[in-house]
RNA sequence: GCGCCUGUAGCUCAACUGGCAGAGCGUCGGGCUUCGAACCCGAAGGUUGCAGGUUCGAAUCCUGCCGGGCGUGCCA
C-alpha cells in the first residue's frame, strides 16, 4: 500500500501529497467489513478505574460531573484498546459531613422530601445538601466570629510571650496557633476580665455548636438505633439521586464501594503498620512520618491515619480500599480519578502502599476544579451549581433551539452532548471557570457542532435514497473531498495519542477538524448529484464521516440524536 | 518557607518525539427559490509573562526571575 503520492519541495518546506485514492479506498474497505474506524488492539491488561466518589448527604454538583465524565472517558477509551476495565465507585457515606447534614436535618425537624409527583425534577442529594449547608454555615459562622474577635484582642493575649507568627503562614495555621494560645490561657481564668467579655461569649456560642456536633458523633459511635435508621434512609435518598444521574449520563459502575465498608479494615491496617514500624502512635492517633525510616522522604512530610479518638481518617480508609480492590480484581493498573489538589496526598498514599503490598501500578489522574466566576465552589457555603440545576437549564435552552418534532430521548442526547463536551473542552490540568453563557451556547466549538454535523450526514444519506456500498471507484476528487478523507484517516493517530496521554484533547480537536472539513465539503459539493458515480462516492464518504463521528463520540459518552 | 499546577490573539483554549504559532467566541464584510444556516466563506487580530542558555531551528528542553491558582498532621 502506498499512501504517499509525491513529495516536493515548496517554499523551503517539504510538501507531502498523499495518494487520496489509496486513502479513500482504505477507509471505505475498513467500514465495509463492519469494523470500527480504529483498530481494536489485543491487550491482556486489566485496569480498575475509581471515579465519581460522591459524598452522600451533599449536593452532586458540576465538580462531581467533571469527575464522572473524566473517569468514564478513561474507561471507554481503555476498552477501545482492548483493556478489561473495572469501573468502580467509592461512596463517601460516612464521616463528619454526614453527621453535620443529619444534625441540620434533625434541627429542622426531620422533614420528609417532596414526592416525585410534586417535583419530577427533584434531586434529593441537593435537597438534603441544603440541610448540610445550613448547619455548616451556622457552625462556621460561630467559629469565624470567635476567631475574628480573638485576633482583635491578640495583643492583650500576647503580653510578654513571643507571639511572632511567620507572615508567610497560611491563615488557618495562624488561627490554630492563636486558638491554642487562648486555650492555654483560658485554664487560669485569664479571660474573666472585661476586655474579653465579647470573646468569651463567642467562645461559648461556638462551643455550644461544637457540643451539638460532639453529641451526634457520640450517638453515632454508640450506634444509636434512631440515628442509624435515619442515616440509612437519608443515604438511600442520595444513592437514588446519584443513580438517576448516572443513568442520565449513561455511566455504569461494575463495583460500588462504601466508606462505611472499609472503616474497620482501616483501623486494623493502621495498627498493623504501627507493628511493622511503618507508622507510629502519637497519643490516640496514628500517623506516618515520611521523614523517618524506611521512607526517608523529607518532602512527603507527615500523614495522619487515625484521629486521636481512634476513628480512621480518609487516608487509612484508602489504604484498606486499595488492598480490597487488589484482592478482588488483581489488576495491572489502578487509577484514581480525584481532583488535582489531592496529588500530594496520593503521593503519600502510594508511597505507603509500595512499602507493604504487592499492588498494581497506582496512577492518580488529577483534574482541575470547576470554579464559579465568584470563586471556588463550596458545598459548605451553598455556593455551588448543582448538577440537576445545570441539567434543567441546559434542557430549557436546548428545547428552545430544537426542532419541534424532537423526541425527549434526542433532547437528552443533545443536552448530554453539550454538557460533556464542555467538560472535555479543556485538558484535565486546566481549570474550568464556569459560565452559564458557555453552557447555553450551541455555536462553534461545542458538542452541538459535532452532533449537528453527524445528524446532517444521516439526513443526507436518507434523503439520497442510496445505500452506501463502500466500493471505491477511482474518481477525481476536489479539495474538499480530499480534506474529509485526510481527516478521517488521521483520526486513528489522534485516538492513540488521547489514549497514551490519557487526554481527551487530541481526539476531540480532531473531531472538530473532521466536522469542519465535512461542513465545508457539504456546502461546496452537492452530495445528491446528477452524476451517479459522483453521488455514490459522496454518499459513501458521508457515511464514513458519520461512522467516524459516531464511534469517536462514543468514547466521550456522547451519542448522535436522529434529529435536533 | 517548601511542593505541585499554570501564564499563547480582546476572551476561552489547541499545538504529537523541538520543525511554517492554530481554532472557537467576539469584531468587520459576504452567503439560504438548491441535500438541515445549531452552517459556510473572507478579513483584521501574536515580542507565546520576563531575562539568559542549549540548538541549524525553542511556545516546547535547561537556569533564574515575575504574575495567578492549589496543597502543605488529625475534613475528604
Amino acid at each position: 500500500m502506498k499512501l504517499i503520492k509525491s513529495v516536493r519541495n515548496e517554499n523551503k518546506s517539504l510538501k507531502i501529497e498523499p495518494d487520496y485514492s489509496e486513502l479513500a479506498e482504505d477507509i471505505f474497505n475498513f467500514y465495509s467489513i463492519n469494523k470500527n474506524v480504529f483498530d481494536k488492539t489485543e491487550n491482556k491488561q486489566k485496569w480498575i478505574v475509581e471515579y465519581s466518589q460522591p459524598n452522600t448527604h451533599k449536593a452532586f454538583h458540576i465538580g462531581h460531573f467533571r469527575n464522572v465524565v473524566t473517569g468514564d472517558f478513561i474507561v471507554r477509551i481503555a476498552r477501545k484498546f482492548g483493556i478489561d476495565v473495572v469501573p468502580a465507585n467509592y461512596i463517601g457515606d460516612i464521616g463528619t459531613h454526614v453527621l453535620k447534614a443529619l444534625l441540620g436535618w434533625e434541627l429542622a425537624g426531620k422533614p420528609k422530601p417532596p414526592s416525585i409527583e410534586e417535583d419530577p425534577d427533584l434531586d434529593l442529594s441537593r435537597w438534603l445538601g441544603e440541610y448540610y449547608s445550613q448547619w455548616a454555615q451556622r457552625e462556621s459562622a460561630s467559629k469565624e466570629k470567635f476567631i475574628k474577635e480573638a485576633w482583635d484582642v491578640k495583643d492583650l493575649i500576647n503580653e510578654n510571650s513571643n507571639f511572632e507568627i511567620d507572615e508567610k503562614f497560611k491563615k488557618f495555621r495562624k488561627n490554630k496557633f492563636l486558638i491554642s494560645k487562648i486555650l492555654k490561657k483560658s485554664n487560669d481564668g485569664f479571660f474573666e476580665s472585661e476586655n474579653f467579655k465579647s470573646l468569651n461569649e463567642s467562645a461559648i456560642n461556638w462551643k455550644k455548636n461544637l457540643d451539638l456536633q460532639n453529641e451526634i458523633a457520640e450517638r453515632w459511635k454508640n450506634k444509636d438505633s434512631e440515628l442509624v435508621k435515619d442515616w440509612k434512609e437519608t443515604k438511600k435518598w442520595c444513592m437514588d439521586a446519584f443513580e438517576k444521574i448516572y443513568r442520565l449520563l449513561d455511566v455504569d459502575f461494575e463495583k460500588i464501594y462504601y466508606e462505611s465498608d472499609v472503616e474497620e479494615d482501616a483501623i486494623r491496617i493502621s495498627n498493623k503498620l504501627v507493628n511493622k514500624n511503618l507508622a507510629e502512635k502519637e497519643g490516640g492517633s496514628v500517623l506516618v512520618d515520611f521523614k523517618k525510616e524506611p521512607y526517608n522522604s523529607k518532602k512527603l512530610d507527615v500523614l495522619p491515619l487515625l484521629r486521636s479518638d481512634g476513628l480512621p481518617l480518609y487516608s487509612a480508609k484508602d489504604l484498606a480500599l486499595a488492598k480490597l480492590k487488589q484482592n478482588q480484581y488483581k489488576t495491572d493498573k489502578s487509577f484514581y480519578v480525584v481532583g488535582a489538589p489531592q496529588s500530594f496526598y496520593f503521593k503519600q498514599i502510594f508511597k505507603i502502599l509500595e512499602q507493604y503490598e504487592e499492588l498494581s501500578e497506582l496512577i492518580h489522574i488529577g483534574y482541575e476544579m470547576v470554579d464559579l466566576p465568584e470563586g471556588k465552589m463550596s458545598s459548605r457555603s451553598g455556593n455551588i451549581v448543582a448538577f440537576s440545576e445545570l441539567w434543567q437549564e441546559a434542557k430549557k435552552f436546548a428545547k428552545s433551539k430544537s426542532n419541534q418534532k424532537i423526541s425527549n430521548k434526542d433532547l437528552d442526547k443533545v443536552i448530554t452532548g453539550a454538557l460533556k463536551h464542555l467538560m472535555f473542552s479543556r485538558d484535565f490540568n486546566k481549570k474550568i471557570s464556569f459560565k452559564w453563557e458557555e453552557v447555553l451556547s450551541n455555536e462553534g466549538k461545542t458538542g452541538s457542532y459535532l452532533q449537528y454535523a453527524a445528524v446532517r450526514c444521516k439526513r443526507v444519506i436518507e434523503k439520497s435514497g442510496i445505500q452506501p456500498d463502500l466500493k471505491f471507484e477511482k474518481i477525481k476528487m476536489n479539495e474538499n473531498e480530499k480534506a474529509v478523507i485526510f481527516n478521517i484517516f488521521t483520526i486513528q493517530n489522534e485516538l492513540k495519542r488521547s489514549f497514551e496521554n490519557i487526554s481527551p484533547t487530541p481526539l476531540l480537536e480532531s473531531l472538530h477538524r473532521l466536522s469542519k472539513a465535512f461542513s465545508n465539503f457539504y456546502h461546496s459539493s452537492p452530495i445528491i448529484n446528477e452524476d451517479p458515480k459522483t453521488e455514490m462516492f459522496r454518499v459513501n464518504l458521508t457515511y464514513c464521516t458519520l461512522k467516524t463521528l459516531e464511534e469517536a463520540l462514543k468514547i466521550f459518552g456522547i451519542s448522535i440524536p436522529s434529529r435536533m
